[in-house]
RNA sequence: GGGCUCGUGGUCUAGUGGUUAUGACGUCGCCCUUACAAGGCGAAGAUCGCCGGUUCAAUCCCGGCCGGGCCCA
């Protein structure tokens, strides 16, 4: 070993981990269990830098868990599902899915989707993942499909699951329901439309603006702004709609922008995704005004049969001849349009699934509150969301690439028939039904082409994870998890319907913690889009820089929040893994034989850096369990190489001794394995090259979580002094061009805390290179009080609003009187009145002199050194 | 618009109701010192977004405003 290069290091221990396959989950371990609930990642091709960081993140707890003697379950997982695939399928193949067979169809979306799976794969190897590819998953698979048909097929049985009417967006043209993921939009100016409504039961009439005349027809009520004033004086009452008579009520929401049109609102269904919301929240009827083709319907009168369009021109026609249309406003908007051929989309009212979710409201919360938050900040989210919801959840899909819903309905009368548990996995468009016929009826039963929303499957997880109807004894033993990483942008959908759902399935929690990342901004803190062109590639910074230091940026982002990239951050984290190799390398060379247990001969500076590292093993460790690596990295970093490195091996450069050879070998080692979960490769590499021939385990990451050795307060505040010192001592050399390694003839300490040093001789000595040491704890110095400060946070809550007086009186005071008055146990101030102060409430900054010798002197703290020239 | 959140030296960031507000990068000066110049020592550099309030005391707590991020089926 020479010099620290990442790409050496890197792969070689990437290849050996996976050839011995350390990290394994053990099921029939009675070790306790750490699993984690980690996000199968989307098979949509390369890596993202927030992918990047965000496993990582997960992967720093797995080692922590590992190396503290949990068992720890960490899947390797892909999701394999949803519409994202599809697109992408479509546009390689130029096709719609209603070109070919579902069969086939599905066969292009696996291949295309799994045809990622090696290459992300190694994605995580690269990045040091520990994920365990023994307990794989990924959830197109039968094995994971048949969850997600389960936990259907139960709740489908207790009554949980219905059918009604929900609109989708839909393309009238390709005939086909859109996922929003599919919808596009483009700039479009329409016609703001003023149209007078009459008021029932009088002559007057309201202007309503609306860019939808065609939908008159679906109007259920209009709405004003509860602030309104001129307005709200109809609220309650009843508006007649024009063309179509219908009375229509007037109801009052916050939701209504007072300004915009006339501060009317016209609520149809259904127009647009506002219109949407107001009808879930009021419960109106949906009237059904468009079909599939885009053209409207029988309730649509004399316009029946006319294109949106042509109903839209001859509705303003008519209504301008009925002198019922006012004016006209050109009014720009942004138009959703079908991605594929820039077709306008329509809301359309189609069947769907539902599952009762506003019922289990507060079962949800409470699993929430029972569940601890990383950061605690987040759970708001979760409370605030499932507060607001209005409606139940739209189980269903009209998509192909996704698990298929277990039910198959009569063709006469509608029954549903839902499949037994015996049957899953299975596809009601292939297979066929538990039951020949139709029970209520005798009619033929069709299989369903309904999938599930992809979060049925997502929300499954934990379930899965936890062998929940596979393995009832595993199950027991892994459920509820102990972990779930994620987003925070998928808190309502993926944490929430999780939740969800393993209540409803086991009555529990799905985890004990939830640990929540904020997003990889680019380097300006604005969002990373393609589109934008400021998408940031992980890959060549990781060739450039190693696993290792892309890892340590992953670490300095704190929870809950999110970064702004920063490649500074990177290149510190590789020169924090440079040092820590340098450091393996100097430290080396003192270790010849592994010390024995204790050590009895100890020095100051020995005890000082094991207190040290001691506490920092406790901090550490709180940190970790905790989720704070941010705070962890910065500890460690602090503690290796500025308190370790740059003061402690500074110091006992020069020795051989059975004392330092026990310190170097526990502190060092000890912080390589603490630093181990967040630099696997760096460490790996260290442990093997010099700990590996006086310990048993293979890795580095088999190895056990370091216990304090030892708490020596005396010793840590010698200690402190003493590295002062030293640095004091090589700044002035520094300062006088004098070499570091030259010897100075004497060096004399003065002070009351100078006593502290005195069994520190010989390290001063050897790292000052002075050849005469003396401690005297008072001489003929004289000791000059500099300054006096007051002590705000005592004299603050001691005479609240006088204190203020009284810290300017004592600046206006001479400090040697003061200190003068203090031998005395009082202190005169003489502010708005004379008080008599405590010595409590003083602080006395002292500099010892020396007057008239060819000396130099430092000061450090309040020892002065003196040194002969 | 609503909920949550962030706003600290040139840049990025830590943190706290009470001495002189972390640290990194960058800048400047010095140093090849028995691992590391991808290093060490030192220096300069901050009205802690703006306005108001609570308090003896606010960068921190509260309210408003401005600007960024996520989510709103």
């Amino acid at each position: 070993m020479s010099q620290y290069d990442s790409s050496s290091i890197e792969g070689r221990w990437q290849k050996m981990w996976k050839d011995e396959g350390i990290y394994r989950f053990d099921p029939d371990s009675d070790a306790p269990v750490f699993s984690i609930d980690n996000p199968p990642r989307y098979t949509s091709g390369s890596m993202h830098l927030g992918h990047a960081t965000g496993y990582s993140i997960s992967d720093f707890a797995a080692r922590y868990k590992r190396m503290n003697g949990f068992n720890v379950f960490f899947p390797l997982c892909f999701d394999v599902n949803g519409t994202p695939i599809e697109v992408k399928v479509e546009k390689k193949h130029n096709i719609t899915k209603l070109d070919l067979p579902r069969s086939e169809y599905r066969k292009l979306c696996s291949e295309y989707a799994n045809g990622f799976i090696d290459e992300m794969t190694r994605d995580f190897e690269k990045l040091g993942e520990s994920m365990d590819p023994s307990i794989y998953y990924q959830t197109d698979a039968p094995y994971y499909r048949k969850i997600t048909q389960l936990s259907f097929v139960e709740l489908f049985n207790r009554g949980l699951v219905y059918k009604a009417n929900y609109p989708v967006n839909w393309c009238p043209r390709c005939m086909t329901a859109l996922a929003d993921a599919e919808v596009d939009y483009t700039d479009n100016v329409t016609k703001l439309n003023f149209i007078k409504f009459g008021i029932a039961d009088s002559d007057e009439s309201v202007l309503i603006a609306t860019t939808r005349p065609e939908l008159l027809c679906t109007c259920q009520v209009v709405a004003v702004h509860p602030d309104d004033k001129e307005k709200t004086h109809l609220v309650g009452k009843e508006l007649v709609t024009p063309m179509f008579n219908k009375k229509v009520k007037v109801i009052a929401d916050e939701k209504v922008d007072p300004k915009y049109g006339t501060g009317f609102v016209m609520i149809c269904t259904i127009g647009d995704k506002d219109d949407l919301e107001w009808v879930m929240k009021y419960h109106l009827p949906m009237e059904k005004g468009i079909d599939e083709t885009g053209r409207m319907t029988e309730i649509a009168g004399k316009y029946k049969g006319l294109t949106v369009t042509e109903a839209r021109a001859a509705s303003i026609n008519d209504l301008r001849d009925l002198g019922l249309l006012k004016e006209q406003k050109d009014n720009p908007q942004q138009l959703s349009v079908c991605w594929r051929c820039k077709t306008p989309i329509e809301y359309l009212q189609v069947p769907q699934w539902f599952l009762k979710t506003l019922d289990f409201k507060e079962k949800v919360l409470k699993k929430a509150d029972e569940i601890d938050w990383h950061p605690e900040f987040m759970k708001v989210r979760l409370v605030d969301w499932v507060e607001s919801l209005e409606w139940d959840w739209v189980l269903s899909r009209q998509r192909v690439f996704a698990t298929p819903i277990p039910i198959w309905e009569c063709e006469d009368c509608n029954h549903a028939v839902c499949a037994t548990e015996g049957m899953l996995y299975c596809d009601p468009t292939e297979d066929k039904p538990p039951v020949e016929k139709c029970p209520k009826c005798g009619g033929n039963l069709i299989g369903s082409t309904d999938v599930f929303d992809t979060w049925m499957d997502s929300s499954g997880s934990a379930l899965y994870n936890t062998y929940w109807k596979r393995d009832e004894e595993l199950h027991k033993k892994l459920y509820p998890m102990s972990m779930r990483p994620q987003s925070h942008d998928i808190i309502r959908t993926w944490a929430f319907y999780t939740i969800l759902r393993s209540e409803q399935m086991t009555g529990e929690k799905p985890w004990d913690d939830i640990m929540i990342n904020g997003f990889i901004m680019s380097p300006d803190g604005t969002p990373m889009h393609s589109s934008v062109g400021n998408v940031i590639d992980p890959v060549p910074i990781l060739e450039e820089y190693g696993a290792d230091a892309l890892r340590y940026y992953a670490a300095t982002c704190s929870l809950g929040i999110d970064h702004a990239f920063r490649e500074p951050d990177v290149v510190r984290g590789r020169r924090f893994c440079n040092k820590i190799f340098n450091l393996g390398q100097f430290v080396s060379r003192f270790l010849k034989n592994k010390p024995s247990e204790s050590c009895d001969t100890l020095r100051v500076s020995d005890k000082w850096i094991l207190s040290k590292f001691s506490k920092v093993v406790k901090e550490v460790s709180a940190f970790y369990d905790d989720y704070q690596f941010d705070r962890v990295v910065k500890i460690l970093e602090s503690f290796i190489w500025h308190e370790f490195a740059d003061h402690y091996v500074e110091m006992v450069k020069s020795r051989d001794d059975e004392a330092v050879v026990y310190t170097l070998y526990n502190v060092f080692y000890g912080s390589l394995k603490m630093i181990a979960p967040l630099f696997p490769h760096v460490t790996e590499e260290m442990y093997q090259n010099i700990f590996r021939q006086f310990e048993d385990e293979k890795s580095i990451h088999l190895t056990k979580w370091p216990v304090p050795i030892m708490i020596d307060e005396e010793a840590e505040a010698a200690g402190e002094i003493l590295k002062d010192v030293v640095a004091a001592v090589r700044a002035w050399k520094s300062s006088k061009k004098i070499p570091l390694n030259a010897e100075i003839p004497t060096l004399e300490f003065v002070g009351t805390e100078a006593a502290l040093l005195k069994d520190a001789i010989a390290d001063i000595s050897e790292t000052t290179k002075a050849s005469d040491i003396t401690v005297a704890e008072s001489a003929e110095f004289t000791e000059e009080v500099v300054s006096v400060k007051p002590v705000h946070a005592k004299l603050g809550p001691a005479f609240k609003a006088a204190a203020k007086g009284i810290v300017a009186a004592i600046s206006e005071m001479n400090p040697s009187d003061v200190a003068e008055q203090l031998k005395s146990g009082k202190v005169i101030v003489k502010a708005d009145e004379v008080y008599e102060l405590d010595p409590e409430f003083f602080e006395l900054e002292t500099r010892l002199t020396l007057d008239g010798k060819a000396v130099e002197t430092l000061q450090v703290g309040n020892v002065l050194i003196v040194l002969g020239i």
